[in-house]
DNA sequence: AACTATTAATAAGG
DNA sequence: TCCTTATTAATAGTT
């Protein structure tokens, strides 16, 4: 905007492409503080360099409430996952929970390895919406086979003391005898008692 | 910048203070292009007018790609989360793991409940980090019980199975005759055997 | 929305 | 990188 009209391309010249870039920057950031104050918006601008380098303005507490804002006005315009409605048999399932687990595993190794992955976005986002209905299946699936085992184990237990009985009852009943006391497994404690709620997470 | 300098204060005027917003975004929204196109630099600007209306440019890709780009750049100046080295008693683990099951519900409030909760992007930058160790330690917990509890139901199966054992040689023994063959929960199916792997979720 | 007087931004040069 | 200055671009107030 002086000194001759500018062509509106990339300036290939490296210093002066580095002198304008600093200048404009500064004027593009005092442009957005300006419109922020007269006209009471709130304004986030972030500015990589060529070289990668950052400069940022947010002009209302901080860049990360702004992203934050941001995305909350940005969502509902995402793709519904698509759900599951046909039943499977348990093998479907598994093979289904085992994928699922994969999935979800690159993207903890996303969300905990420092970016090392290479989950974009979008499917962060898919994955956001499935995580709690796999959580809620692979629980769901996990507690179902244990409850099943401990029942069954229960089940044992009740066949077992009765058939304990008979053969104490029948001992008396032939001998008049008893040289031993009724044997139960009373005297074991049992740690259910303790951490139900633990299973409702 | 025309007809009188402009006092760098809220425009209280609505209807000015619309115009001028209307102008001026759109100028800093041209800059911010022109900035990208000349300097060759990278640039996201997001603007919500007094009214939430969201205006925004990615220069580059999109906005969202541009915004994981700031949250890696930004990443690493974060407080690491404080880690607990002691060691502590069941009831304790249990407490705590109670608490941290709040924050991580807390969390997935937020981020399943479509943002009505109250959660700021650092607490869940902490959350983040300590959600790969809650599970973990839910886990741990939830399976130590559930084995403990199979094992306690295990023993009980193998003492009754001792006595039943014991009670029937005694009464050959003592009449001659075994007027039923032995009991044994052989016959019942112990469905371990299938989905071991699934435990290592 | 269009116009225009005036200010603000900035390209080129030092 | 900072200062100066000629020149262009943005825009405040008006129609």
């Amino acid at each position: 905007m002086a000194r001759g009209k500018v062509q509106m391309k990339r300036i290939e010249n490296p210093v002066h492409r580095q002198v304008t870039f600093c200048k404009r920057r500064a004027g593009l950031l005092k442009k957005a503080k300006e419109l922020s104050i007269l006209c009471d918006a709130d304004i986030g601008v972030f500015i990589f360099s060529n070289h990668g380098k950052l400069y940022e303005l947010a002009t209302n507490g901080t860049m990360q409430g702004l992203i934050e804002k941001y995305l909350k006005s940005t969502r509902g315009a995402q793709a519904e996952p698509v759900m599951q409605t046909q039943p499977l048999d348990a093998k479907d399932e598994i093979n289904m929970l085992k994928q699922e687990i994969e999935i979800l595993q690159k993207g903890l190794r996303y969300m905990f390895g420092g970016g090392t992955g290479t989950m974009t976005l979008d499917e962060l986002l898919v994955l956001e919406k499935h995580l709690e209905l796999w959580i809620y299946n692979i629980r769901s699936t996990k507690m179902d086979i244990m409850f099943q085992e401990i029942n069954l184990l229960r089940n044992k237990e009740g066949i077992l003391t009765a058939a304990n009985k008979y053969l104490q009852d029948k001992m008396e009943e032939n001998n008049g005898i008893a040289n031993f006391g009724p044997i139960t497994t009373n005297n074991i404690e049992c740690p259910f008692a303790i951490p139900n709620e633990i299973f409702q997470f």
